[in-house]
DNA sequence: TAAGTAATAT
DNA sequence: AATATTACTT
């Protein structure tokens, strides 16, 4: 077939008309019995390799068991139990089909939408064979794109197989033949790796035994040992949060904030020591739970001497929490996307009570008394976090906070099915000897018994060198951490 | 060969 | 919006 004399093309013109695409596999959806049973014949007609389906979703489950292969599908634009562009963009997503858009009358919008979402051909009922004795263009045209997409790759990486993906990922060399005889198309695309929390947390895990700056894409898809993954995804990933880091480092804003980390799905704190212009983070929420407590609840530990310091995440003067279930307002900040709700507040002095924050966008809660409910937002150098800046007043023990409107009073304790109340009645403890080497340790709090954590840096370890760096400086954040203003002491916790 | 980066594509 | 790819560079 290959050798084809150029004289036989004109030959080769006239035939293909009826003859080549014959045996074309072509998935027809339309719920219509009578409109399906009339395509049926039609495609019949072309010889093409015809199944008939009456619904998108059975026709998806079909194409997503991939049992049968097919070569091309053809939906009606209007159906009951799914919008066909639903069921395009499905197939544009999980596989690599050409998809035909039929519809009645001319529906111009319909017809824009429908090849605007990427079918690469509309056709207007009736439909008339000659108009699906070219549809296997489609089918072809699309082959020599990709075998071409196919010669251009270097694929170096690891692929390994992956669910569905045999034909394609194996057969580099096998592009001439499968585009002139065989058609094995493989319906699947490769899936993209959706980076879940718990891939998320396995990937900060592994940065966090390696540390960060030597942290490479191999030891790190080592450590993760997640089967599925290549180095080129966690290499993605590496980079997609190195910019995040430069985007976090720095707060103009206030003394403090909370604010949403969208690259981990958690809250975090900061909170700022002016005395040595220095930030410290610490994160939490419900969203994530580890066995090392990687993300508890947002806390940062007290400052040894109360006067003129800073310090949040703990509780209130008095040991007393007070309820905050008062009032609710919707007054709070709702910030972009997620379930971002920031009450920003300010604390006068001498507080009896502080502020209170929900992440839950369902739970609407009142803004705690000291709250001021202005809901400042400021965009946070273009990633999605978005900060709520509050002031602290000096002479206040610590900043209480509680999530999702529930606390466990007397316990002290964290219980992330419900409570996310901060470091009752007592204060710090110390997250020993960390090096301020990197990010993760300063993000990852501990969780100790009855205290909250803190960043507890022993004098002398900490090193901005290296870091900053190599991140451009911009991860000072990171690098520097709560001084010696923050003791650690674990005599300060009880058990 | 692995890794970092920025721009661009899907 | 989140990942992937690409095209360089180190």
């Amino acid at each position: 077939m290959a050798a084809m004399g150029g004289d036989q093309r004109q030959m080769m013109e006239d035939a293909a008309e009826d003859k080549f695409p014959e045996g074309l596999r072509v998935l027809a959806v339309d719920d219509d019995r009578v409109c399906l049973k009339v395509l049926e014949n039609l495609l019949r007609g072309c010889k093409y390799h015809t199944t008939t389906v009456k619904d998108a979703t059975t026709a998806l489950k079909i194409l997503r068991a991939g049992k049968e292969k097919f070569d091309l599908v053809i939906t009606n634009v209007r159906m009951q139990d799914m919008d066909s562009l639903k069921l395009l963009e499905r197939i544009r997503l999980e596989m690599d089909l050409p998809v035909i858009m039929l519809s009645e009358g001319c529906e111009k919008k319909a017809m824009m939408k429908g090849i605007n979402h990427g079918a690469c051909d509309y056709l207007l009922k009736p439909v008339h064979t000659n108009e699906l004795k070219n549809i296997w263009q489609h089918v072809e045209s699309r082959r020599n794109s990709e075998a071409i997409r196919h010669i251009s790759r270097d694929d170096d990486d690891d692929q390994r197989s992956q669910l569905g993906t045999a034909t394609k990922n194996n057969d580099g060399a096998n592009t001439d033949e499968s585009k002139e005889s065989t058609h094995a198309s493989s319906t699947q695309k490769k899936p993209k790796v959706a980076w879940t929390i718990e891939l998320r947390t396995k990937f900060m895990e592994a940065i966090n035994q390696i540390g960060l700056y030597r942290a490479t894409p191999k030891k790190i898809l080592e450590l993760m040992n997640v089967d599925y993954l290549t180095r080129k995804n966690v290499l993605i990933h590496l980079q997609k949060y190195k910019l995040y880091l430069k985007k976090v480092n720095s707060n103009p804003l206030g003394d403090a904030c909370v604010r949403w980390n969208s690259f981990m799905n958690i809250w975090e704190s900061f909170m700022h020591n002016h005395e040595h212009e220095r930030w410290g983070v610490s994160s939490g929420g419900s969203a994530s739970w580890s066995p090392n407590h990687y993300g508890a609840a947002v806390h940062l530990g007290q400052h040894t001497s109360t006067e003129g310091s800073m310090s949040m995440g703990s509780l209130i003067s008095g040991g007393t929490m007070l309820g905050y279930l008062v009032p609710q307002t919707p007054t709070m900040g709702i910030f972009s996307g997620l379930n971002e709700h920031i009450v920003p507040f300010n604390i006068p002095s001498n507080p009896r009570s502080i502020g209170m924050l929900n992440a839950n966008i369902n739970v609407p809660m009142a803004a705690p008394q000291f709250v001021y409910s202005d809901p400042i937002t400021t965009v946070v150098a273009g990633f999605s976090e978005k900060m709520a800046p509050f002031n602290i007043a000096s002479k206040m023990g610590s900043v209480g906070m509680m999530l999702n409107g529930k606390y466990a009073p007397g316990t002290g304790r964290i219980s992330v099915a419900e409570t996310e109340m901060v470091n009752y009645g007592r204060t710090s403890s110390a997250l020993s000897n960390h090096q301020t080497y990197d990010f993760v340790p300063l993000t990852h709090m501990h969780d100790v018994g009855d205290a909250s954590g803190i960043f507890h840096v022993q004098e002398g370890t900490v090193d901005q060198q290296a870091p900053s760096s190599q991140l451009n400086g911009i991860n000072d954040l990171s690098s520097v951490g709560i001084n010696e203003d923050f003791i650690g002491e674990d005599a300060v916790m009880d058990g």
